[in-house]
DNA sequence: CTCCCCAGTTCACTCATTGAACTGACGCGT
DNA sequence: ACGCGTCAGTTCAATGAGTGAACTGGGGAG
């Protein structure tokens, strides 16, 4: 596909890696299906990419099993991420780590807790209070000191990620306000993460 | 540059990391430059990249301070991660994990132990023999249980980095065989990672 | 002077990305 | 039934970046 074919050898899990997630986009895409994103026009205008790049991504994303694809009973097409999804979001921190620390001089852009105590996690996602590593579904991400706050953001997609939620919790949608879209999947059986 | 601009808002520091290393190829050079590559004819070559666009990769990760260009004395140049660089560390680890994980059944295509007792790491990159996240100037690479040898491996600088050998060493180039190449800046003050 | 190595450039070609408009399925209110 | 809005996904012309091969130019060695 986008990989060269000769993408360094096979003897190199990252070159590996990167011929599923390195594309451009691909892993704004994770990133945005972590902080609860699941609707195609939602990763559409929040990450303003061209809805034709998108089917692509997604496409790809879903053929590797890095998302799932799943139609709803009410007809909305919902994608999510997998447990090998899940897997990515050592990546996703480390990132978001080297960004924090060489561009965000005034702190990091989101911190991270443990939604069960409250604990702020280390860069290895170990809750300080508890010491365990927490997973996935229980970090709980809130803008950081580093944030910078536009006032009234711009969509409400974006609107919703920046708002201190836990990981993998879908967005609400001001559209069917008081639908019952309440506790559907909850902590689904996403698996755990590392 | 690559980055459409609006690589979404600033306040997410995984866009602001993609905007340097996350293009085609980049992320590859800087694995390179952490198995010891340094030549720009050496990184043409290994990784079959056009040498056009090793220049534009370069010269954007020299600009960024994650790469220095040295022009050596001995009129050659060459190219070395600077603590910034070497904070991508945890970034190329967690994508090899990743690979690893879920696309060498076999085990891991290279194993990673702690030069000074030989303990392997685990996937944060602590020692398993004495507990010290270790530092990666310290860290010995060496072909694992799902590394897949083509006999006579291709390029000698594939084969060289394919070698055991610790990070940021300079790889012998069989150019100059029996120089004083031995020992030259060992552990330099590279800092630590993380 | 000549040959070779090496860093980097040039250039024509190809292919992916862009952005905007469009399609078609579905649900809802009247 | 009808029209309307939403939503997932497609289409398409224009742009831009990646590709590969050939070329430039400087330095050292014989």
């Amino acid at each position: 596909m986008t990989l060269p074919s000769t993408y360094a050898d096979r003897n190199c899990s990252l070159a590996r890696s990167l011929e599923i997630v390195g594309e451009r986009w691909t892993l704004l895409i994770i990133r945005d299906a972590f902080f609860g994103v699941r609707r195609f026009g939602d990763f559409a205008t929040q990450l303003k990419i061209p809805r034709a790049v998108l089917t692509n991504r997604l496409k790809l994303l879903v053929q590797e099993g890095v998302l799932i694809r799943d139609e709803e009973a009410t007809g909305g097409v919902e994608y999510r991420l997998t447990a090998k999804g899940v897997g990515l979001w050592p990546v996703v921190r480390a990132f978001m780590n080297w960004g924090d620390t060489f561009y965000s001089p005034s702190g990091v852009k989101r911190a991270q807790r443990h939604d069960q105590d409250g604990g702020l996690l280390d860069r290895e996602g170990r809750c300080q209070d508890c010491g365990l590593a927490v997973p996935v579904p229980e970090i709980r991400i809130e803008p950081g000191p580093g944030f910078c706050r536009t006032d009234s953001d711009l969509d409400p997609v974006s609107n919703a990620i920046n708002t201190p939620r836990r990981l993998l919790e879908p967005i609400v949608r001001p559209r069917t306000p008081s639908a019952g879209e309440g506790e559907l999947s909850a902590t689904r059986s996403t698996g755990r993460a590392d």
